[in-house]
DNA sequence: TTCAGCGATTAACATTTCATTAACAAAACT
DNA sequence: AGTTTTGTTAATGAAATGTTAATCGCTGAA
């Protein structure tokens, strides 16, 4: 994903940190506009428009969070992330990063800083449908509802099982494709040994059994390699 | 449901909290007044009328239950929301826990508190509403008046508890869509452990007895995820 | 105050579900 | 042939759920 031209705004009255980063986020595509004092911040903050607020806590003459409330006079959604001393209740406020606003603790990495600006800009980017209707998958003759663990052909239904529908969501994903056993043990199990192997086929042999009235969909073994899902795809 | 005009006391002495639950309340449409010590709490609760009180158990100056005990006789009925340390056991929380209170142990994630605030809020909103003109929901075969917990059969009347009502009534807005246990818990009792999991399963067990005479009413468990509500639904 | 009644929670026990493991058969490769 | 890999079905055991009963805390009446 491309964030170029996200524009983010930058409080910070230790000038080390300041430059540091401010050239980071620079160096990872955003334009960023960067003041060390809360008088400052408020009156920069008018002029322009921002996607996302850092803001220190600790600042000469108004202290971050005067400033956040200036801020949510101007803006009510921007995102504010508060870079907090590490003595500051440290435990006491961990869990808070739900809601709109979220804190780092001093020292912080720079990674961790990108990460949740990278979060923050995707979750508002696209308003939060996760209740909409469950998508359907056409696979060969049947509709797909991972999210309800349906699987439809005509007017029979069954319903699988979590890891059931695990393994076909995965093989949907990768379908056509040669997977390794490993390599779907890794992304459906989580880890790889012998006897989830094991379990690996019993479980092939039972979507077989599921899958079996298209006879265009086939879950084909490579001895010794692993297998090939074919099938038909597509979305209703 | 708007919430909007809901006015929320809150008590925490930590700045960074304070600043962001206040920040939260407030995005979440409630107006908010928010002190940071037990002795304004008590001077500012004089001066206005909330609708629910959060207080930080360990302030400077009055604690928490003290300041709880004041509110009380103010006001019987305020419900009183206890923000606790981990570190405090169970039981004493309860013991010094007034009645028809709740307390919430930090950390907690916004997404919590924001749920129990609905789920107290909801409560204290039912009596005002009885004498409007009750609504009746189609379920299947039944008439449902939530308002006046009826669920009507033909001529046979069952009365249900406020929570039975509750429950059915976010299955009714939910129905056909796999509701995860703590989604439910959440939404229905404001939190989710063990026991109200124990708790929700007795609920369902009398839901399925009490709907039993429409045999296309079905709330079935998917096994190790949650439940999903099939009727069909209508306004009458 | 004590006591009965109610509703929610917790306990206790029964039942079901499901992933894993085992066991054996069939196939593929040496 | 002999060995490994895969297919299939059944057995196992742990965890989740269903159900009924006991308990707890609250409320309101006596």
């Amino acid at each position: 994903m491309d964030f170029s031209g996200e524009h983010i705004f930058l409080v910070e009255d230790d000038q080390t940190l300041n430059f540091i980063v401010r050239d980071n986020l620079e160096q990872n595509g955003y334009k960023v506009t960067a003041v060390d004092d809360g008088q400052k911040a408020i009156t920069e903050f008018e002029k322009d428009k921002f996607s996302i607020c850092i803001l220190d806590v600790m600042l000469p003459k108004k202290d971050g969070f005067t400033v956040a409330r200036e801020i949510r006079k101007k803006d009510d959604h921007v995102p504010i992330i508060f870079l907090t001393a590490k003595s500051m209740t440290e435990d006491r406020i961990k869990g808070l990063s739900i809601g709109g606003d979220d804190y780092i603790t001093k020292p912080f990495s720079m990674e961790e800083l990108l990460l949740r600006i990278k979060v923050f800009l995707k979750r508002s980017l696209k308003p939060d449908n996760t209740d909409g209707i469950p998508v359907a998958r056409r696979v060969g003759v049947y509709n797909f509802y991972f999210e309800n663990l349906i699987l439809e052909c005509g007017d029979k239904r069954k319903t699988l099982t979590y890891k059931e529908a695990e393994l076909l969501k995965y093989f949907c994903e990768n379908s056509n494709k040669v997977l390794s056993r490993s390599e779907i043990l890794m992304n459906v199990w989580g880890s790889d040994d012998y006897y989830l192997g094991r379990s690996l086929d019993v479980f092939i042999s039972r979507l077989r059994r599921y899958l079996k009235d298209d006879p265009d969909i086939k879950i084909l073994n490579l001895h010794g390699i692993g297998f090939r899902f074919n099938a038909r795809l597509g979305k209703n």
